[in-house]
DNA sequence: ACATTGACCTGAGAGC
DNA sequence: TGCTCTCAGGTCAATG
């Protein structure tokens, strides 16, 4: 699930549900998710705190709280958080979960434990030590900035979009429609796109991450035109028909339309 | 600099 | 039904 569209709806799921809550109890088990703060110190400064408010910076969601420093939460690949009331309805594979005074419960999810549990000064001291890239959907990588990059890289042009250290949010899943979108084959080298082609692409980046967040990031409601709905082998690719091809590229599945992407 | 591979985890679905 | 195999939206380290 958890690229920026998905982790931008659980930023505002938090926003919507656990603001302001006195944070009676937490539970933590995930000995392998925690690699900066121990348990003890994560769940001493949850207790007894408030979030205060919510950050993201790419697939990381941070979370303000009242007794100082933020919780960073990182999805991994099954990563997602639950608000419920009824105790029993806690989920399975629940590796943090916090009880607030109002007597609901917030709880964080990983059904595979890919994912990370940490504290941080603030957003910015994070991402400076984990060495982001800026925003995949901030403002100020404008047209200008993004071609900038992208002429400084020599390889494919999709391994680029989804180096968090080039730029910050994008996965396997997105980078296949926003250079589905753009016309532009995964394999193309970065850096010798034509400014055209840069252009085309820093619009379908745009556009895709917009419309996904707006659609909550669900499968379900995101267009008919994209290929998204359709990432199978031998699916019609939704402009031209054509057989959607995969390929496997570092241990992961691209898929293109070999028609519309040159 | 860049690409590939395996490891970390668990579950779903396909094929037999 | 039950087994085995492959694959899944991520990252990290090790290796060519």
């Amino acid at each position: 699930m958890p690229e920026l569209p998905d982790v931008e709806t659980l930023k505002r799921y938090v926003d919507s549900t656990s603001l302001r809550q006195p944070i009676e109890d937490v539970e933590i088990d995930a000995p392998r998710m925690l690699r900066g703060a121990s348990a003890a110190t994560v769940r001493d400064r949850l207790k007894g705190s408030t979030f205060k408010e919510t950050a993201r910076h790419g697939k990381y969601l941070f979370i303000r709280l009242s007794k100082g420093r933020w919780l960073v939460l990182h999805f991994g690949m099954t990563g997602t958080l639950k608000y419920f009331k009824d105790a029993e309805e806690a989920p399975g594979h629940t590796h943090l979960l916090l009880h607030f005074a109002n007597a609901y419960h917030l709880a964080a999810i990983w059904q595979r434990r890919l994912g990370r549990i940490d504290l941080a000064e603030s957003p910015a001291a994070f991402v400076e030590a984990q060495g982001l890239g800026p925003d995949a959907f901030d403002p100020g990588v404008d047209l200008e900035a993004f071609k900038q990059m992208l002429r400084g890289r020599r390889g494919a042009v999709k391994p680029a979009l989804m180096d968090q250290g080039f730029l910050a949010g994008l996965g396997n899943i997105y980078s296949d429609e926003i250079l589905f979108q753009a016309g532009i084959r995964p394999d193309a080298k970065a850096g010798g796109l034509s400014g055209e082609r840069m252009t085309a692409l820093h619009r379908a980046m745009q556009h895709v991450l917009r419309v996904a967040i707006e659609r909550q990031a669900d499968p379900d409601r995101l267009p008919e035109s994209w290929l998204l709905p359709r990432r199978q082998e031998g699916a019609a690719c939704p402009r031209c028909g054509a057989g959607i091809k995969r390929m496997s590229k570092a241990g992961r599945s691209v898929y293109f339309c070999p028609k519309c992407q040159r």
